[in-house]
DNA sequence: GGTACATATCTCAGTGCTGAGATAACACGC
DNA sequence: GCGTGTTATCTCAGCACTGAGATATGTACC
């Protein structure tokens, strides 16, 4: 049995309230540091994060419509045809309109960007698998289950409830 | 001097690559679903997120230097800079040369900004608190451990390592 | 005291992105 | 066909920063 003393009555914050702040917080952290260090070295391959992201979603996948590529990367549709637009431009991905809907577009790897994605991709794993090796397998396996399901809740949230009109 | 070596050819990424990809895949994905939901609730106070960390570190310390408040939100020696100007603008802190060191400068909170985080945060905070309310308590305090674990070894290590010529 | 380096903040050009709106194309019922 | 609504992409002004360098001040060691 743990020993529960009876509950101060002067606090300010909830436990719980405390509790989610501090999983803000170290979530907030760990985010900024494992991000911080796969930013860095997607820089040294000549790539942001996101570009890296679309690149190897399309070895991944295969052509994509645009509007699929937004969802997975999590940018908002003027983002996407930024990111596009420069992957083109360095000759790395091309559009195709669909054949059955003309407003869509797909992107895919031209010959150069599935080169680049190839031979940078398993580097760039390992940089991530490296990152990741502070947590033990059984560990990352816990951290995997419980992210997925705070981010999947998170999601499908409303908005937090506005004041009332 | 190309010998293929006895390993298996075929598998193209490794369990433990895998197991680091899909947990930086979920470690994005939750991060991007809690923080928007903290952005929505900060914007409609007013506030970005940021300017909101500077506010409650602030209420929640009292004075800090500006290096101080730039270490604890990760922002840039531009952006804290950047930051504090705005709030001061709005009349929310003020900065105060440090007696000390005529280098530094500390920002304290001004009877109005003091108001504005006292009458904001504890609705904040609850946004918080429903966000993170797709896990239970128990999840949670793991979830705070690992992440905890995950980004001070990820803070700590250096660089991944680059390719050597 | 002088030289060298370290530290705290500020400046500013540049960047990657958002989000509101525009445009064009599709889909459905009439 | 025609209206009404939805969807996919693009446009673009604007924003919240970053990061390299500048400036000013502090510290250490001769």
């Amino acid at each position: 049995m743990t020993t529960t003393k009876p509950q101060p009555l002067r606090r300010e914050r909830s436990q719980s309230t405390e509790r989610a702040l501090k999983l803000w917080v170290v979530l907030a952290r760990a985010f900024a540091a494992v991000e911080a260090r796969a930013r860095t070295d997607a820089a040294r391959r000549g790539l942001t994060l996101a570009e890296l992201g679309v690149l190897e979603a399309l070895q991944h996948k295969g052509p994509l419509l645009l509007g699929e590529l937004q969802a997975k990367l999590l940018v908002s549709s003027g983002g996407i045809t930024y990111l596009v637009d420069r992957l083109q431009g360095r000759g790395l991905v091309r559009r195709r309109r669909s054949p059955d809907d003309r407003r869509a577009c797909y992107v895919e790897l031209t010959r150069a960007g599935a080169r680049l994605i190839a031979a940078e991709f398993p580097g760039h794993a390992r940089c991530i698998e490296q990152t990741m090796s502070g947590l033990g397998p059984r560990e990352q396996r816990e951290a995997i289950q419980l992210l997925r399901t705070l981010g999947l809740a998170a999601a499908e949230m409303e908005p937090c409830t506005a004041p009332e009109p």
